[in-house]
RNA sequence: CGGGGCGUGGCGCAGCCUGGCUAGCGCGCUUGACUGGGGGUCAAGAGGUCGCAGGUUCAAAUCCUGUCGCCCCGACCA
């Protein structure tokens, strides 16, 4: 066995490293079609540990959940212009609807459409065209609604979790009566999501508004929430648009004011996707695979039985069950203990590395050695695979908190110092030449103006503009390509 | 769509150039024994239309033609 659960190891080959990690913590696989992932139970699990928060929190920000179709005329799609130009060429187009038995045995579809259906790739026009005639009123504004869903995309190169032709997320659509409160619930929403990101996925993240060449197909504003991942790319990790009137005008979404003049609402959009697993896998992760902050972990420990013999398996796997029920009464994070006692009958190394490779937060194991003193033997996956702590059984339940706690905080600490370790402030475009054509690139911290002459100095390195950084003070500077001014540095870097 | 590569048990591969016994190997799987605080050892076993279609031949995984699919590198992207 090699030194490390996961060949190749992130030095070795980054991208290889992602993969053999999704496959050790069995989280998905490919599909038999093209661009499609299987996700499977592990990584679903996460999915849905997701999703829980993240409803929560729209809930309490007043957003309710309803479902559009999957299917979209593709009239609707062609109303506005800049979302035809940004979706056009990676839609799967539906054109009929029956199929008719061939001579051959083959089926063949039949039953031409007249107007053929879009598979959605984002539903902007097909909610936009119900909250058309949903809204007459002020008083019907705002209108506030999530949908969690999937969606359809033909990109050319897909990458599990990070770009599939179909993936779930969630998209929200609302509808305001003035600008200043689409502004607003923009800047919120993305505030939900770098509150998500760093408190719960322990994953920090810069937010800001990205430059015009990077903005949602019809936006008039793209905020972001940007991650650097362990080989110092950046992920865009969700991303709420102000949308302006831009599509409420191309949809005729319009409301008679309370003066009783006829305008047109105000929209914003705002999404994150099972992206979001990638940029878990890639910020926590190590050469032994998976690691989940327990916050987000499906199981925040597991309780492994170690014994021999039938005698003391039976008292062995009594004291795990008293454990578990014990530690289920205890809560981390607002939420009851998850815990799971493995019984299953497979050799006990075997079993310790599923666990390590899928990255549950703690690992409890008890035997007879240890039943005899009263204790349990207990392993973190932010620790070495071999450091063990004995801790007395009936101290477990008040210490486990403590330690998912410490390992949530941990980790946030680790991927902010690997950021910060990998970031820099350069003063000229031959500085960032240099930077980006070496190995270990990072996030550059420029002054550069929203301008085509940014993008063409870029383009050769393949960097982006990622975001215009909101938070925290910054100096004005003047642009290393165009020398004009700017209020602030952006955050450049590779991304995925 | 342009450039490169690959299709052989569940996974990873060898064999192909130079056609020839029953198509191999590693991992995994099943069963048993020995083990037992760490993915152990040994033994037995299950599992294959060699991507598909045609052709050449006494004989094709191997040679020829066609075809389908996948992967990697570019353009596109949550």
């Amino acid at each position: 066995m090699p030194a490390t659960a996961i060949s190749p190891t992130r030095a070795e080959d980054y991208p290889e490293w992602y993969q053999q990690v999704v496959r050790a913590a069995d989280l998905a696989e490919a599909s038999p079609v093209r661009g499609c992932m299987v996700i499977k139970p592990q990584g679903y699990a996460l999915w849905e540990r997701m999703q829980a928060i993240l409803d929560r929190m729209f809930k309490e920000t007043g957003h309710v959940n309803a479902y559009f179709p999957l299917f979209i005329p593709l009239s609707y799609l062609e109303q506005e212009a800049k979302h035809v130009e940004g979706f056009a060429k990676e839609c799967a187009v539906v054109t009929h609807h029956r199929l008719e038995l061939g001579p051959d045995g083959k089926l063949i579809p039949t039953g031409k459409l007249e107007e053929p259906l879009v598979v959605r790739p984002t539903s902007e026009t097909i909610i936009g065209a119900m909250y058309a005639k949903w809204i007459q009123s002020w008083r019907d504004l705002p209108v506030l609604i999530n949908q969690w869903a999937n969606v359809v995309r033909w990109e050319m190169r897909p990458r599990v979790f990070l770009r599939t032709t179909e993936f779930l997320w969630q998209e929200g659509h609302t509808a305001h009566a003035t600008r200043a409160e689409a502004e607003e619930e923009t800047r919120k929403m993305l505030e939900v999501y770098a509150t998500f990101a760093e408190r719960d996925l322990a994953i920090p993240v810069i937010k800001g508004p990205k430059p015009a060449g990077e903005r949602f197909p019809g936006a008039v504003d793209t905020l972001s929430i940007e991650a650097m991942m362990q080989d110092g790319k950046a992920l865009q990790a969700g991303t709420s648009h102000f949308l302006g009137q831009n599509f409420a005008k191309a949809q005729n979404i319009k409301f008679a004011s309370a003066s009783g003049a006829e305008e047109f609402c105000w929209t914003t959009s705002w999404g994150v996707s099972t992206r979001l697993i990638g940029a878990l896998i890639m910020t926590h992760s190590d050469d032994d695979g998976l690691v989940v902050p327990p916050r987000i972990a499906p199981h925040h420990a597991v309780i492994l039985p170690i014994s021999r013999t039938d005698e003391e398996r039976a008292a062995v796997l009594d004291a795990c069950r008293g454990l578990e029920a014990s530690l289920v009464a205890a809560s981390f994070a607002g939420e009851a203990i998850r815990v799971k006692t493995d019984a299953r009958d497979i050799r006990g190394g075997d079993k310790v590395w599923q666990y390590v490779k899928q990255g549950v937060p703690v690992r409890i194991e008890i035997g007879p050695r240890d039943l005899a003193a009263g204790v349990a033997s207990v392993c973190r996956r932010d620790r070495g695979p071999k450091e063990r702590e004995a801790i007395p059984l009936a101290e477990l339940p008040a210490r486990l908190p403590a330690i998912l706690a410490e390992m949530q905080q941990g980790m946030f600490e680790r991927a902010v110092a690997f950021r910060e370790a990998r970031s820099v402030r350069l003063g000229s475009a031959d500085e960032l030449t240099r930077y980006f054509a070496g190995d270990d690139a990072g996030f550059a911290w420029v002054h550069v103006a929203d301008d085509p002459a940014v993008a063409a100095v870029l383009d050769p390195l393949k960097v982006t503009v990622r975001c215009i950084p909101m938070d925290g003070p910054d100096e004005p500077g003047k642009c290393v390509v165009t020398g004009r001014e700017v209020g602030r540095r952006s955050v450049l870097a590779r991304a995925y």
